[in-house]
DNA sequence: ACTATATACTGAATCTTGCAGTAAAGTCAA
DNA sequence: TTGACTTTACTGCAAGATTCAGTATATAGT
């Protein structure tokens, strides 16, 4: 029987629909698109269009390359009103796994400099794609965007990325101010900016936009 | 043989090390407080527990209340040793699953309401969690702490997530002003407004605080 | 000619989630 | 005090997703 398709399949989905693409293309199209709205991996995306074609969304045909065989994939009028449907359905809740952020909480079973270590980590897988992202804006100003007509989409994308990354990279600089003030992890418990900081946040205010 | 301890081994354990819990307590707690950095299945964290006597990280012992039978987990010292080693092992890279935002990207499969349903939707789930931490940090104020010396990094650890919920709230209204601007969802491409804000990204400023 | 990197995938084991199911304990109201 | 509803306290199983290893061709640079 048809399996059932899930966000990732729409996802794979509406790359087809810009225009055919190899598995090996959308595969990694769909991970440097979509990493930080709908990261997945690439084991996953080469199953992904396959499932399309069984549920009758897409169609495959081999080419040749020398000796090699490529799948290309296309949308089928079915897949459009497919994907035409998904819009209207309900979102799953986000999900947010920051491994450096749970470090912090638990800092107090290791030393100092492993929550500074952890920030770091932090800091460099977030800076590299902020500085991606950055980037990529100049392209669309200079070079223009691969597909035109979606441009206002992309940019507005790109927005909430540089929103987040430019967030979480702030609190890292506070959160670092803040452990350097710490003789220890442990047993500080209610410290004076502690409790500046949380009667702050009580009052839903932000510590980081004085 | 034994398996190997993932995060969520780690961070179950970290939690064990506060005191004895139940399995059904653990779970509930590790939803409740590790949710927005670290948000496990109910099932998932049930069997961790499991998985830490098997290691030897724990201990378990069989309560009866009435005729129920409720498993309560110990931590032992090898868990212990376990905890502050895993302090210094690297962290996996961070991870932002937001469908809502997704359907930003691909809004020109639907209508202009699709897309602000699903940040409607967004603006929900984040709204209820903002909201329980601004008012468990004022619970930290009048109560105090489950565990006062931990207080330090329960605020630190908050922050953070006040600073996201706050910025994702800050795009959604940014996005919704966007959106309403927009004849259709189709086609724009590069407007006027959109080059304005592809200009700001591409020199990594920020168009929400301006 | 050789080496390294990119292309182009697949199978299998393991990890994780979602869902259904079971059943006792507690709570409140008629 | 009986009945209805919620919370406590889990487990089994199917399906979804990731990780890892493996296979093999194509291409670019030295």
């Amino acid at each position: 029987m048809a399996p059932t398709p899930t966000t990732s399949s729409f996802a794979v989905l509406a790359l087809l629909d810009l225009k055919p693409w190899t598995g090996y293309e959308l595969t990694h199209q769909a991970q440097r698109s979509l990493r930080y709205a709908w990261p997945k991996s690439e084991r996953l995306l080469y199953s992904e269009p396959k499932k399309l074609v069984e549920l009758g969304f897409a169609t495959v045909h081999q080419e040749a390359s020398g000796k090699r065989i490529r799948n290309v994939y296309t949308i089928t009028e079915e897949g459009r009103r497919a994907l035409n449907e998904w819009t209207s359905t309900r979102t799953q809740p986000p999900r947010l796994e920051i491994e450096a952020v749970l470090r912090v909480l638990f800092a107090d079973h290791g030393s100092r400099e492993d929550v500074l270590g952890a920030l770091d980590e932090l800091e460099s897988d977030i800076g590299e794609h902020h500085q991606a992202i950055v980037e990529l804006m100049g392209s669309y100003l200079d070079g223009g965007h691969p597909f035109p007509q979606r441009t206002h989409l992309s940019v507005l994308f790109a927005t909430f990325q540089i929103e987040m990354f430019k967030t979480i990279e702030r609190w890292i600089e506070f959160a670092r101010d803040e452990i350097d003030e710490w003789p220890t992890t442990q047993d500080l418990g209610m410290t004076s900016r502690t409790e500046t900081l949380a009667r702050l946040l009580a009052q839903d205010q932000s510590p980081l936009n004085p």
